[in-house]
RNA sequence: GGUCCCUUCGUCUAUCGGUUAGGACAGCUGGUUUUCAUCCUGCAAAGGGGGGUUCGAUUCCCCCAGGGACCGCCA
């Protein structure tokens, strides 16, 4: 058998969707895991809505979760020409026909099927009609002469025999009558250009299958593997669709999930391998198969991403995530300072058990990355007269020892805690909030460790003052 | 309406005729803890319904119900 050759077709019409995500994923890790290649097709004869930014955004996306096609992207609108022509060879050779019908009689057509609520099929009023009779006014469209009699039967890899009807799919256009290609002509077209050996994608395109076939047949070319998998759906169980939120890349993205979690939360989202959850790239490479996709649609859930994401944030490498932190902030939030790099890195072991996100983190680490500190209101209404005093000692028994550590501080807070006949809330809350602005946060030895002895009494000066 | 697909805890799923139906997330207990968390215990939670086949069905077959996808001169 040749090598295998998968690809991935996206329209640049938008941002890269969450689903579309998935079947990129699935086809490279195909490909990866039988030694074949991954091919990047652009599917941009959509004039009006395709933009080029939309373009470098899909290989973006695509790279940022750690997909790279082989060779150079394909684009669909230089093959045109390509796609034409053999719209014309299967006009002549008799497998393809001019259909004179008008718009407005097709569109009265589906009209009055409507109506009698049966099912719209054309009615191939040109299939073996004279030209002679053609009228001279109207642009012809080429229609595919598809099967009427039998049945058709697909070996898809997913979701196993489907068989269909013939008469049950229509005649359908492959060149419009200002004589651009149809969708199913020339994804069909370039699929066998490109020697695609397996057709991975979503379920929605299972009826443009059994069309794309019949012109593989036409044409004499070898027909391609197909494995359709079920779509993703909302949590109302309906189709995923751009207009749900939270449904592109970018979305994920921007609130702090790393690109290995989504990763592998998509690779689990009907896909499974024995009782294993979290898998390395590596892994899913090694384990990925055909066989372990379900057949019943899965629901997107957010809460498993985040508790994925939550995993990696912990168990990563501290100067990797940290990596992950700077990249993150860069583009979502704030540039982080380099000077902060030390005490940042050193703070990562008590910032990041708190946190499920990569905002998550940035937020916990935010009195340290911000010199200003930005108080919270109503915790800030907690220092009172008293805590002021708490402070203002706790500050000066600071000035006095040498080494910030903890076993320096917590004698110091025990002391405070005994003298003004208190808790260690009495003391650790108004410090903590003169430190960070809020009464939650890291523990208080963790606060003071990570911001140091100066800028600790930096703060607490001002707050005093 | 037609064609096709799907149906195990709330969610993602395991099971390839014999299991107390397993795991994970979420949920709820309890414990550790200086806040918030983390962490650790534990609990609860499922085979849509009806027929077959079989000694035995979640698993195989049929019917029904429910859900979904498609039905463009979009891709």
């Amino acid at each position: 058998m040749s090598k295998i050759a998968t690809r991935f077709a996206p329209s640049p019409t938008g941002a890269l969707h969450i689903g579309g995500v998935r079947t990129a994923l699935f086809n490279w890790l195909f490909s990866k895991n039988q030694k074949g290649t991954f091919h990047l097709r652009i599917e941009d004869t959509d004039k009006e809505r395709s933009k080029d930014e939309h373009k470098v955004q899909i290989i973006k996306s695509l790279k940022w979760i750690g997909i790279e096609h082989d060779g150079e992207e394909y684009i669909q609108s230089k093959k045109i020409d390509d796609h034409i022509k053999i719209a014309n060879e299967l006009l002549k050779n008799g497998n393809a026909y001019k259909c004179y019908c008008s718009t407005e009689e097709i569109e009265e057509q589906k009209k009055r099927a409507k109506q009698k609520k049966i099912p719209y099929i054309y009615n191939r009023k040109w299939r073996d009609a004279d030209e002679k009779d053609a009228p001279k006014d109207i642009k012809p469209v080429i229609r595919f002469k598809s099967k009427i009699e039998g049945s058709s039967k697909l070996n898809d890899l997913v979701q196993g025999d489907v068989e269909i009807e013939n008469n049950t799919i229509e005649d359908f256009i492959i060149l419009r009558n200002d004589g651009t290609p149809t969708y199913n002509l020339s994804a069909t077209v370039d699929d066998h250009q490109m020697g695609m050996t397996h057709i991975i994608r979503g379920d929605d395109h299972k009826i443009n299958t059994f069309k794309q076939m019949q012109i593989y047949q036409a044409m004499n070319w070898d027909v391609p593997e197909f494995a359709h998998i079920p779509l993703i759906h909302t949590i109302e169980g309906k189709k995923l669709s751009k207009r749900d939120n939270a449904s592109t890349l970018d979305d994920y993205s921007k609130v702090g999930i790393m690109a290995d979690a989504l990763r592998n939360y998509l690779l689990r989202l009907g896909w499974s391998y024995q009782d294993k959850e979290i898998f390395t790239l590596e892994e899913s490479i090694k384990y990925f198969n055909l066989e372990g996709i379900g057949k019943s649609p899965s629901k997107l859930d957010i809460s498993r991403i985040l508790s994925i994401n939550e995993h990696y944030i912990k168990s990563i490498d501290e100067n990797d995530l940290y990596k992950n932190l700077v990249e993150y902030c860069k583009i979502y939030k704030e540039k982080i300072n380099s000077n902060k790099e030390t005490k940042i890195k050193s703070s990562l072991s008590f910032l990041k058990n708190k946190a499920k996100t990569l905002e998550d983190i940035y937020n916990n680490a935010k009195f340290i990355i911000d010199d200003e500190i930005n108080y919270n209101q109503d915790d800030f209404k907690l220092i009172d007269d008293k805590a002021k005093k708490i402070i203002s000692e706790f500050k000066k028994d600071l000035s006095d020892i040498e080494k910030i550590n903890k076993a320096n501080l917590e004698p110091i807070v025990n002391n405070l805690i005994k003298k003004n006949e208190t808790n260690f809330k009495g003391v650790g809350q108004p410090i903590r909030i003169a430190l960070t602005g809020s009464k939650f946060g890291p523990g208080l030895y963790d606060i003071v460790m990570s911001l140091g002895k100066e800028e600790v009494g930096k703060r607490l000066a001002k707050i005093i003052s």
